[in-house]
RNA sequence: GUCCCCAUCGUCUAGAGGCCCAGGACAUCACCCUUUCACGGUGAGUACGGGGGUUCGAAUCCCCCUGGGGACGCCA
């Protein structure tokens, strides 16, 4: 709660960081991260979403790796949500947000803090740099500078504001009444930026490329490049770890930074993660929200190895915990190429981490969804004992509560299947079972012999007796061993199964 | 159009000049195990986009081309 105070108490730009004069203002990974444990414990990370729904796979995994970077450096992890856009933020997209961070298990030390919080501050910044010179009023209408757009369109060039406002191109003019002016950074017009990004290496740009920005819109209201500008400082970030879409504002911010005088911080652009299809991700990709994954039975540390794992690796890892993924985490083994999203490996290490947890903890897991598929977990035998038995054959916890249905609920019996399986013989020997059912030994290995010695006796294949016991019992042909199953169920109810199977076909 | 970024099997990747006629994983196929379905085991096919350099030697370094992606807003 530190900084909600800060920004709203209006801490002079004399708290800021002040650049060091010899670095140049440069910050680089170098020698951010390689430093003493004092260093690397200052390290401050931000995942800065702007609710404008609910959080996607990508914004997931940025919001992962920057968490995991600050973990792993024993840093501190801020949440930020970047709703200065009041058209199109939402409560419901900040709590959706805050929902999945929490289903994610990526817990931020400080924060959540709001933009829309922050106005004060950043109006106060704004008239600073007005009186400094370091920004100006523009008075040029939308009109305007659509059309100038569209010359520079025409002429082969990049987009760009003339500058026309700029004071000492207006010297003498007088603003146009009635229009309502922004206020423009004015930015450096020679020389170059450039920073040794965390993913990408070195990137600059040339200023000439740039033009003025506006950090202040004609209502007042700043802008998204402004207020970050403002929040890292004020925040104290020091690697912002982001999306690569921002690759193109990182000079603009790193010139506003320098422009107060302020050290930027180090900066790593992690690529996006593409649908299956290669093309960006989209709602037509199906399932892009992060909690539609956890509705669908996928386990958080499966959806935190998978998202690490595209894009990032630590040698031939595939599976890892979440502290394993802290523990080795770090900036150069993240791929600088775009990934793409692959459903079927999500699967596979889904399963891989079903398999690999306590079957006590699977249970629990498990039960939220037996419910959801209308089953009474208290109706039938222990979860646990359930999961561990369907653990190697279902993908998700959604595929294991359907495929634990008849241990919840008698199952009805497929006449059609019963019948053509049931040949006189067989019929004859399920008898048998049912009856012997009566006194044997409700264990496993008990039930697996006195199967197999009914077999024996009708001079049939102990599949012959399983399989039909296993469409009685289950009213499925795909379950897990016979034996086991029935040793999950209550003697009377298996019993009470075959023979009402055997009575209906 | 301009600027920026990227480029190893179908996919995710290992690889930071010789250990690589390229390793792992998912997916695919085959075989084995087997009480069905799975799981597991074994094996197979499949990649350094193209062209120039540098070097005794290049997947690794440089350049060009091609192909992808991103950005060019009073959105974030």
């Amino acid at each position: 709660m530190v900084w909600v105070d800060a920004g709203l108490g209006l801490p002079s730009t004399q708290q800021w960081r002040r650049s060091p004069a010899s670095a140049g203002g440069k910050a680089t990974f170098a020698t951010m991260t390689t430093g003493s444990p004092v260093a690397t414990s200052m390290i401050r990370t931000r995942f800065a979403p702007s609710p404008t729904g609910y959080l996607h796979l990508g914004g997931a995994r940025t919001a992962l790796f920057a968490w995991a970077f600050a973990r792993h450096h024993r840093g501190t992890f801020i949440l930020r949500i970047e709703d200065t856009d009041r058209e199109r933020s939402t409560p419901e997209a900040v709590q959706a947000i805050l929902d999945a961070m929490v289903w994610l298990g990526l817990d931020a030390d400080e924060g959540p803090f709001y933009q829309t919080q922050r106005m004060d501050r950043y109006r106060a910044v704004l008239d600073d740099m007005l009186a400094r010179g370091l920004a100006y009023r523009d008075y040029m209408t939308s009109a305007e500078l659509d059309a100038l757009r569209n010359e520079q369109m025409a002429r082969g060039e990049k987009p760009r504001y003339d500058g026309r406002w700029r004071p000492e191109n207006a010297a003498g003019r007088v603003p146009p009444p009635g229009v309502a002016p922004v206020i423009r950074f004015r930015n450096p017009d020679a020389g170059s930026v450039a920073w040794d990004d965390g993913v990408k290496g070195r990137i600059e740009f040339a200023n000439a490329e740039l033009d003025d920005l506006v950090i202040a819109r004609s209502d007042g209201t700043p802008t998204y490049n402004f207020c970050v500008v403002v929040d890292d400082a004020d925040m104290r970030i020091t690697h912002v770890i982001r999306g690569d879409d921002h690759v193109n504002n990182t000079p603009r911010q790193i010139n506003i930074f320098r422009a107060l005088g302020l050290a930027p911080p180090a900066y790593a652009h992690v690529p996006t993660v593409l649908g299956e299809d290669g093309a960006k991700l989209s709602k037509r990709h199906g399932a892009v929200g992060v909690m539609e994954y956890a509705a669908a039975g996928y386990l958080p540390e499966a959806m935190i190895n998978f998202l690490a794992r595209i894009g990032w690796a630590h040698g031939d890892a595939e599976i890892f915990s979440r502290d394993e993924l802290v523990a080795w985490f770090d900036l150069d083994g993240i791929s600088p190429a775009p990934s793409r999203f692959n459903a079927d490996k999500l699967s596979w290490v889904n399963q891989e981490h079903m398999k690999r947890m306590a079957p006590e903890e699977l249970g629990q897991r498990l039960v939220p969804y037996l419910a959801g598929a209308g089953l009474d977990p208290a109706s039938g035998p222990q979860p646990a004992a359930v999961a561990a038995l369907l653990r190697d054959r279902a993908t998700t916890l959604v595929a294991m509560a359907d495929a634990a249905a008849y241990f919840y609920t008698r199952p009805t019996a497929p006449v059609d299947k019963l019948r053509e399986i049931l040949t006189p013989s067989v019929r004859k020997a399920a008898a048998d079972v049912a009856q012997r059912l009566a006194v044997v030994d409700w264990t496993r290995d008990a039930l697996a012999a006195l199967l197999k010695a009914v077999a024996t006796e009708h001079q049939l294949k102990a599949g012959e007796v399983m399989m039909p016991v296993r469409w009685l019992v289950t009213g499925s042909g795909h379950t897990p061993a016979i034996d086991a199953v029935l040793a999950l169920l209550p003697r009377d109810e298996v019993r009470a199964r075959i023979a009402s199977g055997l009575a209906a076909a």
